[in-house]
DNA sequence: GTCTATAACCTGATAGAC
DNA sequence: GTCTATCAGGTTATAGAC
């Protein structure tokens, strides 16, 4: 039945050493990453990770693409759905999007510095062309035509992200437990919208 | 007389290693540099690192420091200033902000994947209190006690920062020049506090 | 202070037994 | 398919000549 996150023993060995990759790489980035601690967090053998994958370097590649999916996969098809309102869209968007990385914390840094490490690498799997010329923007550049619709792109984006990138800092200042920043994360998900609105209307 | 980033060429060893090390630690973060990447891009021997520096780590934490003093040391003068109004330190606060990212771009990023594959190790050098604790905080809660501080100044910094934060993304994805991306950044000094205005006003 | 040479160690990957 | 053993190459750091 739990298809995903069981207790992952009842996984195939391939499947083990994909879930091992994706935790480390996550945590450690892949330059920090060696190949023996995927190894070991599988409680398996570092031949067998070649024997699946080749290499280290298309292991990660496959983890990759699929963070970028899920990354990137929520945003466009709110923003591109030409029957809902630009309210609605900025709702959906950041109700979607801090549940999706409350989910998984580390995806923002994670795909954040390995592009920025390796950008030629993974610019054509970027799908941000869909984002910067999506039904959205047509209906921000509406609204506000006096104000490049970025900006509130950038906005939007960075209200719902922005939190999850400081969280490191302020956890290791000690000043915030996790329970009070998931607290102050879902008081963001009514928030966002009320400032959006405000800020479209502003001046 | 120019102190600073002249051709480096008049610069002691120390200095040239430095300075080489700034730049490589910067690009690539700790785990991707090679101590062999740092000597050559000094223009000098490998062994000269260790003779000033005694190992990588150190150095590296040396620049670290620095560069954590930088990216903090300038939110905490302002939020703290107890002359200047709420309206004052969100203005001051932008322009200065992303005026010094834009002469250090790659300083978010660099600042906030290190500090997140080492929390503890520098979890003692984050000034952090002195925001979450400060009088533009204070002036927060007087204005909009319902809404918690913490909101405001993640909204604050994010609409700054996150932009940088995004770049490589949109860097890589070609469909933003670098030329463009700062005539937006420009124009978000004089926007940010419009926003967070309307924000504080909003229902 | 600066260099070359090298030690000591680590890392990705594979060969070969089971 | 899975393991142990090991290779080949790279990396930090140091010894020692100049």
């Amino acid at each position: 039945m739990a298809k995903k996150k069981s207790v992952e023993v009842d996984l195939s060995t391939e499947e083990k050493i994909k879930e091992a990759a994706k935790k480390v790489f996550l945590k450690k980035g892949y330059a920090a990453t060696r190949t023996r601690d995927i190894a070991e967090e599988a409680g398996l053998n570092l031949a067998l990770l070649n024997y699946y994958f080749r290499s280290k370097e298309k292991l990660f590649d496959l983890i990759m693409l699929e963070k970028l999916e899920k990354f990137f996969g929520v945003i466009a098809p709110i923003l591109n759905n030409s029957t809902t309102s630009l309210d609605q869209k900025v709702t959906l968007f950041s109700n979607n999007y801090i549940d999706l990385i409350i989910a998984n914390p580390e995806l923002p840094l994670f795909i954040l510095s390995e592009v920025r490490h390796n950008p030629e690498r993974f610019a054509h799997k970027l799908p941000v062309v869909k984002v910067a010329d999506s039904h959205f923007v047509r209906q921000l550049q509406e609204k506000r035509p006096d104000i490049n619709p970025l900006h509130f792109l950038m906005n939007l984006l960075g209200m719902s992200v922005f939190p999850f990138i400081m969280k490191p800092i302020f956890h290791a200042s000690g000043i915030l437990s996790e329970k009070v920043f998931l607290t102050r994360m879902e008081e963001r998900k009514a928030l966002i919208p009320k400032w959006i609105n405000a800020m479209l209307k502003a001046k």
